[in-house]
DNA sequence: CGGAGAGTTGAAACC
DNA sequence: CGGTTTCAACTCTCC
């Protein structure tokens, strides 16, 4: 009773000595960082000083899903650390006692006791529109509502709220970029950016008298990255200092990152105004006419990745360079449009947030998908039929489509073309748009005719840029399953990247073993006479497996004859737009279009021999009570009871639309 | 100078 | 924001 007596005092004295003028109770907020970390055009960061806070939290919830279960190679790891430094220092800069305080514990289990031991009155963040970050926002604002604690979001990641555009395209996915900005025409204005806060106010007291929850570790799906022991929440909440700092590659037990981007708004602010000053070139900018194979310097302004953490506000670049537009149409110079131009770029990113913001989880996959087309790839997801979700693993229905994978993925197609872009892409985290676009194509429609969602997932796990809505939506545009349908325009291993390269200097970097070979035989190594192959100091021989042979290096032949492929996918193709199949017809979900596909006749599905094209647990399965050890239905066939190498047995898939942060798993999909 | 033949270019059709 | 083939139209060269 004294204590609790004592405790209204204190309140109404700091109530008094906080705001003389007022007689408001203090305001004792947390900002809660997300994929916003910056301060420049921050809409929520604003919302939260605007409540002219007395104390004011900036915190980061350490989240085991993104430590264990999103797959998240070093290289994204640093860029994000970097960013979290960045704004740490910022926000110190504004106010020597403040900082990002990074609480190694999921929101979904922190915040409710943080809330408490912090006496807090407002939580502010920005809202987000990915599938998990709604599942876990909506868990978070609920209980912060029972705990009487105010919630505020705002939206800053795209353009346009994601909702927003939905609603004005009937509650549909935008699926094409006229439907986008027709959307976006009815949502109104891209809101202006917001000033950059100048003052911040004080941290409150740290005290955390509440115990930690440390997640579970299993299965932690980047262990081939760590080279230590992964120690991010064995220190406790506050880390091991108990400064609440940023967390270290080497805590986490990662591995040095390769790539040379680093993250933070204070690196792309500075840049960004650099290349904004050519304005020839920011006003002209056609995405089309860059160069994939240019490097050091790359031929774009590489501000993805800082668009996806929000190190970089969209709708501050999109009004920088709406200004340069405006310039030069007054002055009557040449300007780009969409869908070629900057704004083109940031309009993609738009349609491909609302699309996911309309599909939610069933936009990461075919089964259930109603936006896409059913095409009978190779190697496709297992699917829980009961949830309607992927399940993380896939069905080996070829034992040459998994090794084609492989190669693929760790760059020893034989074609060098493709093995330089996946090259660069697991050592800089980054490759240029069309790379993206040539070894999407060879791995699905042009190529390998293996599943897109094998394709995103290296993609996820590889790109420093990683954006779930982005890097799905592309794939699906890729693989000519959902946006775009023109699969016949089949990129070559060799033509395209001769247009750009025709001396192949980007394969000379990024696949080194071939550098001193003739111009004639750079895009074709297998083709190089055995004495070129002496002279440049190469065999051109086995499958990828060998990487040295008597001293002398080697570089693989290509795995398969590429024309001959590219009439096998165009093929199938060809059946499978005739078939019209969708991602959520009767017969994908029952797996009865096993019968439509023939073995022979439907390209390169195995047909009812194959894999059931991402159907675990259909049919017999069910019935038969299968034992919990292989749960894959009988009528698959080869190789599906092996675990294969990049899925992870037993769990789900929970990382596909993963936001930085929380625990959740996956909700049953909405019918 | 005309015309044959080789070489080049670009649009169109097809995959 | 595809590659390849084809074919007409054109240029160039040579006698």
């Amino acid at each position: 009773m004294q204590r609790k007596r004592l405790a209204l005092y204190s309140r109404f004295l700091m109530a008094y000595t906080c705001c003389l003028t007022c007689s408001r109770a203090p305001e004792r907020v947390i900002y809660w960082f997300r994929t916003d970390l910056r301060l420049h055009d921050s809409p929520a960061l604003k919302a939260a000083l605007d409540l002219k806070p007395d104390v004011l939290y900036p915190i980061w919830c350490w989240d085991s899903h993104y430590v264990y279960r999103a797959r998240v190679g070093n290289n994204r790891w640093q860029f994000l650390l970097d960013c979290m430094d960045d704004v740490s220092k910022s926000l110190t800069n504004l106010n020597g006692k403040s900082k990002l305080l990074v609480l190694r514990e999921p929101a979904v289990t922190l915040l409710p006791k943080l809330l408490k031991a912090w006496k807090i009155t407002h939580l502010v963040f920005e809202k987000d529109t990915d599938s998990y970050g709604r599942d876990r926002d909506s868990e978070i604002i609920s209980n912060a509502k029972k705990a009487g604690v105010e919630v505020v979001t705002k939206y800053g990641r795209t353009l346009w709220d994601s909702d927003d555009l939905v609603k004005a395209n009937g509650g549909k996915p935008t699926m094409s970029i006229t439907q986008l900005q027709h959307a976006g025409e009815k949502v109104g204005a891209i809101p202006l950016p917001v000033a950059t806060p100048v003052t911040l106010p004080d941290l409150g007291g740290l005290q955390l008298d509440f115990a930690q929850n440390q997640p579970d570790g299993t299965p932690d799906m980047n262990a081939k990255y760590r080279d230590g022991e992964e120690a991010s929440y064995s220190a406790g909440i506050a880390g091991p200092n108990n400064d609440f700092a940023v967390p270290t590659l080497k805590e986490l037990g990662l591995k040095p990152a390769t790539t040379h981007i680093r993250g933070g708004e204070n690196i792309i602010l500075p840049r960004l105004e650099q290349i904004l000053s050519d304005e020839d070139y920011t006003g002209t900018f056609e995405k089309p006419k860059t160069s994939p194979a240019a490097f050091e310097p790359q031929s774009t302004f590489l501000t993805s990745p800082y668009l996806h953490l929000g190190a970089l506000s969209c709708r501050y670049f999109y009004h920088r360079v709406g200004e340069i537009l405006e310039k030069r149409r007054k002055a009557k110079q040449p300007v780009s449009g969409p869908p070629v131009s900057l704004h083109g770029q940031l309009l993609f990113r738009d349609m491909y947030f609302a699309a996911q913001a309309a599909l939610g989880w069933s936009f990461g996959q075919t089964y259930n998908n109603s936006a896409i087309r059913f095409i009978p790839w190779h190697l496709p997801s297992k699917v829980d039929v009961n949830t309607k979700l992927i399940t993380g693993e896939y069905e080996i229905d070829d034992e040459r489509k998994e090794k084609e994978f492989q190669r693929w993925a760790s760059g020893k197609t034989g074609f060098p073309w493709i093995d330089a872009i996946m090259r660069q892409l697991r050592h800089e985290g980054w490759i240029h748009h069309l790379a993206r676009h040539a070894v999407a194509c060879f791995l699905t429609r042009g190529g390998c005719y293996i599943s897109w969602e094998r394709g995103a997932e290296v993609f996820e796990e590889l790109l420093v840029d990683h954006e779930a809505a982005c890097n799905i939506g592309n794939w699906q545009w890729l693989s000519c399953t959902a946006f775009y349908s023109q699969f016949y325009r089949c990129y070559s291993p060799v033509a395209f990247g001769k247009k750009w390269d025709d001396n192949g200097d980007f394969i000379r970097r990024y696949v080194p073993e071939l550098k001193d070979l003739p111009k004639k035989y750079i895009y074709e190594p297998h083709k190089a006479p055995l004495q070129d192959q002496k002279r440049a100091g190469v065999s051109i021989t086995g499958d990828g497996e060998e990487t040295e042979m008597d001293g002398v290096a080697v570089y693989p032949k290509p795995m398969f004859d590429f024309n001959t492929q590219r009439d096998i996918c165009l093929q199938g193709m060809k059946k499978a737009y005739q078939v019209k199949l969708h991602g959520n017809s009767p017969q994908v979900l029952d797996g009865t279009w096993k019968s439509i596909f023939e073995d022979t006749g439907a390209g390169p599905t195995e047909g009812e021999k194959g894999g059931p094209g991402g159907t675990l647990g259909f049919g017999k399965a069910e019935e038969e009570d299968a034992d919990e050890g292989s749960a894959t239905p009988k009528k698959t066939t080869q190789g599906t009871s092996q675990p294969t190498p990049r899925s992870t047995r037993g769990h789900k898939r929970e990382h596909s639309q993963g936001t930085l942060d929380g625990v959740f798993t996956k909700k049953r999909a909405k019918d």
